[in-house]
This record gives structure tokens, C-alpha cells and sequence, in this order.
DNA sequence: TATGAATGAGGATTCATTCAT
DNA sequence: TATGAATGAATCCTCATTCAT
């Protein structure tokens, strides 16, 4: 691991325990394991950092969605695990999705979301068009837009959870039932 | 309007122009007309305006909400209105919706999320209870998880549109029909 | 004396006793009694300090020589007497003209120093023009250029000693004597 | 060239592109094509270049000086030859000459003043001797004070010029002349 | 209530210098 | 000799907060 990288997953570790706003460059630094000059010698600023976690956010989730739905599964199976992925990874990393979130709005890389959930959405993309094929889900389905609404819908399902009951892994299993079935039915699913 | 109202207006404003890490106190006294020290009689620090600008977003989104939805109209029409509605101040308003999420999410503010959101939540609520019970959408929504899971997936939509496009109108209309479509299937309503 | 007075006073302290590059702003705000914010209340930078303190240096100059200068000497005596207290403030400010000199010098400030010296350069000239007048220097004197031309003579030449032999009182006797003789004879005067 | 001159050359430029204090090695070593850590082979801090840089200032001043005043001439063209050649070098480099007055003056360097200039000095001292004991010029000249008297009282001559009137010529030819009439007068000279 | 000059702790940033290659 | 990434002490500067008026 090069020492850019170093310091993009030290820095996910330190604004995960204690939040964007509270953590210095030297707290960074310190959990990077190097000296204070080296840190602006591959970022600007700590704002600077957010693309780059957001990068390496995204390649967790795809990850472990690829770990977690099996190719030979049923396309309905394949949601569910996907729900469950994305489910797993908003209870892991939650405070982080939240910093992308405000990180990525709240400056001028607000171009780079796009890009960088991009092999994420053209995932799910793919796997909706094999499923239209098959006749699997109803044919209206425009699949580039309805899979940034799943991944979008999903999302903010699971952080709902997260952000209020953080605790409650009960509320989760129904959530993730609940938001099984509105998938289901709004992709017009048979069987 | 008085003078804390003229703070969160202020506020609102200078954070819709350069984003709430870079806006200090002194801009928004600016922005106020108002001196330094005048401010901490109204508040006690920066991240603690957000509640108050959530909730006036909030019940800008409320009321819009209401003038749109008709109660008249069929549960149909009425969730069509309620994306309408919901696509429109997404519009006017995206950047600060980013804000208020961060600026809530990165402080111990986010109890109050649930308080501030909640009578929009619970309108919804309470257009489902009825729809269900009339037996326009299916009896296995539960009212108040969908309330959230559908505003939720509506706002996550919307902001996909202004994030990426902020410019086509085109985009927001396709986008917005293929919501509609998506809940009326989730929703298992028929007609 | 306000703040700003306060503290370039405190700076020219500083600044005589450690030189600039080795004095930080907060050594000249622990000098003048103030915090390190207020600093900035009133100057940008530590070089842009330079103009003011340049201005009190022409001031005290001014201050000595007209003290020192006697309205009622002839004329060939008030030469000495500008001699001597120019000498007088080398000797006891000579860190500060370098200073100055390398201050105003180093940086977008060279235009201040005209307007800063302006009154100096007036008051020699008034003296010789009245000189010229009564026929003590030769008519081809011009009033002005010779003016700048005399101080220039006579601080460096003080410089020149408290550069090299800051201690020797000694040598600075003699290069004064040396100067009136220069300057007697350059202005053609007769007695 | 060698890397030490190479480095010297590279310093004058940058130095009298920006001033000495906004001046990082890093600026000095990309100016001079080279690796940061080889400055300190030829150098062991920025100061210490100052000297260097004003050897090279003086030797330029020499050459252009003995270019310039020819040994057949009399001691009056002499003088006025010295007096062109001072106000050319002036005209080329015054902002270096600032520098490497506050640089020489602002470090330990100081006493290296006097060796660097020591062989102009040298150089006119030697001329007015000469001129001293043809009775050209009044005998109670000291010629080693006067040397230094008349180079500092042109310099500073040179330089009100460059200082408030850079692009002037006409003003450098006027100060010349009455720079030149003044040390004819101030010497004694007759014819 | 309202003001705004003053505060000073906190943290960002720089940059001369080193040293393993 | 030459390199240039890494260092981290030194210092700048910000800006939330206070308080005398």
C-alpha cells in the first residue's frame, strides 16, 4: 500500500470514531503512521480526501455485493442479496457514507459522485437488463435509471435504520424484509 | 421577521453560496446585518442553526406539499402530486437538502432529524392507512416504514437529477414518471 | 497611543533587538501587550509593517534634526547640525534603516518611501534654496536634487561606520568632520 | 558553468523575480535545475548564498567599471566615467543591490561587507591618490574615507532615481550631471 | 438587547533540512 | 556527487467566543 492510499484509509478509520468536523490533519497523520509535511505532499486539504474515500467506499460495497450475490442465484435471490450487501455495509461503515455524503456535497467534487458510483450503478444496470430479458421483470423498466433508484432507495432505507435505531439490529431484518417485498412489487416480479 | 428568523434566512443563504465549512459566523452576521456578538443571543454555535433550517425547510416542503395534494384527488393522483411536489423543492432547494443532511449527520443533532421529519412522515403515514384500508394498494405495506422508505426514495431521485443534471428539465420529468411507475407497482395499486 | 501605534512601536523593539527574519508576530504582540488575533485587526503581514515603521524612523529623524538644527545658525552651522543628528540617529537606530531600507525595499511598498521621506527632503531643500538666496552656496545648486543627494551622502556614510566599526565613536568624529568638509566644499560655500 | 555558480545565478534571478524573503530554496533549486538536497552540498542555508551572490555583484560593478574608465584619461573623465558606470550598474540590477544590502545587513554576514567591496574601494582610493598627489585635487582629502564617501553618495544617487523614476532616463542623465558637479566641487578640483 | 473590538487556543501550513538510495 | 521524498519543528493565521460598553 502506497502512501496515498495509507493515508485515505487512516483517514476513514479516524473520521469514522470521531467524525469529519472534529478530526485535525495530525490526527490523521498520526494513524497514517507519518510525519505532518507528508500529508500535503498527496492532498491539499482534508476536504481534498473526499473523493478519494469515496473511491475507496465504493470498492468496499461492490466488494462485497460481488462477494455476496452469487451469479447462478435466481435474479430474485440476487436482490435480496444485494439489499443484504448494501444493508451489511451502511451497518459497517455508516458515519463514513454520511461524511461522503456531506464531503462530496459540500465542495466542488460534486462531479466526481457520478464517476465514482458509476461501476456500481452499471452493475445493477446489467443484472436489470438480463432479468427484462428473461421476462423476469416487467418490460417497462427503464434499467440505467431504475437501478440508481434501487441503489438510492436502498440506501436511504438502510441509513433510516442506522441514523435512529443505530442499535436495533431487529428493525434492520424488517426494514430489509420490508424493502425486499416494495422491490419486488415495484419491479413487477413473478415468482 | 425577527431577529433570529433573520439569522436562519442569512444562514440558509450563505451556506446555499459557499457550502458550511467554509462559512464562518462572521459571514452569516454579515449576510444579517447584525453584529458578531449579537448572534450567540440566538444561538450557541454554528451547527446548532441546523435544526432551525431543517425544520424551515421542512415546512417549506409542507406546505408545498400541501398546496400541491389535493384532498380530493385520488390516492392516485395524490402520490403523483406528492412527487411533484417533492421534485419541485428538491429543486429549488438541493444544495441545502445536502446541507441539512451533513449538518445534522455531523453533530450530535441527529435526534432531531426524526422530530423535524416527522410530521412529513407521518402525513404520508396516514395517506397510506387510509389507501390501505380502502384497498387501493396492498394490505402488506406497513404504512409508517413505507412512509419513510417512499420519501426517502423520492428525494434520493430527485437529488440524482439536480446532482448530476442540474440543467435538464427533460431529465427530471422521465425521472419523475418513472417514480410514479416504480411506487404504483411497489405499491401493488391497481387502476 | 491606540493599537496600531502600540504596535509598531513594539515592532520597531522587537526588531532592533533580534532583526526581522529571526522575530514572529508573536514576539511583537507579546511586546505590545496584545493577543496574537489582534495582530491581524490591524496588519495583514509582518511586512506591511514596514511603511508605518519607516514613517515614526522619518519622524523621530525629523523630531531630532529640528531640535538639533537651530533657526538663528548660520547656515554653515546648521549643516553640521543636520550632520550631526543624522549621524546621532544612525548611530542609535542603524538596525532599523537597514531594515527599513530592506523592508520597504523587498516588497510592493518602494512607492511609500518617497512620500514617507518627503518631509526630509523638504525641509533640506527649503534650507538651501534660502542659502542659495543669500549667496552662501553656489547658484548652481539645485535645491531639491541636492537635497535628496545630501542625506543620501550623509546616511550612508554614517551607515558605513556603524557598519563596520559599530564601536568605535572615534572613527564616526572623523568621518563626520570628513562629511561637513565634503559637503562645504561641494556646495562652494564660502564660510 | 558549475553547479555553484549555477546556483548563485539561479538565486539572483529568482531573488530579483520575488524578494528575498518570499524566496524558497525549492524556487532557487527548480530555477537551477537541480535536486533540493544539492544546495546543501554547495551551501549551507539561504543567507549564506548572500555573500556569493554579492561577490558576483561586485565583480560585475568592477568589470563594467574598468571597462568603462580608461587608464589614459584624466582624473576629471575618470570621475565622470566612474559616476556613468556606477549609475549603468544601478540601472541593470538595483533590486539586487537592495537585496544584498538587507541581506548582507540582516545576518552575520555583515563584516563580509567589507571584504566584498573592499577592492572598488581599493580600486578609487588608489585613483584619488593619485589624483591627490598630481594637485588636482585639494590635498586635504583622505582618500580611503573618500573613496567610500563618493561610492556610497553615488549609489544612493543612482538609486533615488531608479527607485522613484524607473523608467525616467532623462532624470539619470540631469542626476549625473549634478552628481558629477557636486564631486568636482567636493574634491576641489580645478580645471 | 445589541455591539464589535479583542481574545487566544487550536490547528493548518510551510519549508529548511535530512538521508536512504 | 546527486537525488527528492519524507520529516516535523516552527510559526502563521483563523475564527468561535467573550465582554465591556
Amino acid at each position: 500500500m502506497n502512501k496515498k492510499e495509507m493515508i485515505v484509509h487512516a483517514a476513514i478509520q479516524v473520521f469514522r470514531e470521531q467524525g469529519i468536523e472534529k478530526t485535525k490533519i495530525s490526527d490523521i497523520v498520526k494513524a497514517a503512521g507519518i510525519a505532518q509535511g507528508t500529508f500535503y505532499l498527496y492532498f491539499p486539504s482534508k476536504l481534498s480526501l473526499m473523493p478519494a474515500i469515496a473511491e475507496v467506499m465504493v470498492e468496499k460495497t461492490m466488494t462485497i455485493v460481488q462477494a455476496s450475490v452469487q451469479e447462478s442465484a435466481t435474479f430474485s435471490v440476487k436482490l435480496e442479496q444485494l439489499v443484504e450487501a448494501i444493508f451489511q455495509v451502511t451497518h459497517d461503515y455508516h458515519e463514513i457514507q454520511a461524511l461522503i455524503y456531506s464531503g462530496l456535497a459540500s465542495t466542488e467534487h460534486l462531479k466526481e459522485w457520478e464517476t465514482v458510483y458509476a461501476p456500481f450503478y452499471q452493475w445493477l444496470s446489467e443484472r436489470l437488463q438480463e432479468a427484462k430479458e428473461e421476462g423476469i421483470i416487467r418490460p417497462s423498466i427503464h434499467a440505467d435509471r431504475t437501478a440508481k433508484m434501487i441503489i438510492g432507495l436502498v440506501e436511504s432505507a438502510a441509513e433510516q435504520i442506522y441514523l435512529y435505531d443505530s442499535e436495533q439490529e431487529d428493525q434492520a431484518r424488517i426494514q430489509q424484509v420490508e424493502v425486499n417485498d416494495f422491490l419486488r412489487h415495484a419491479l413487477g416480479m413473478h415468482e
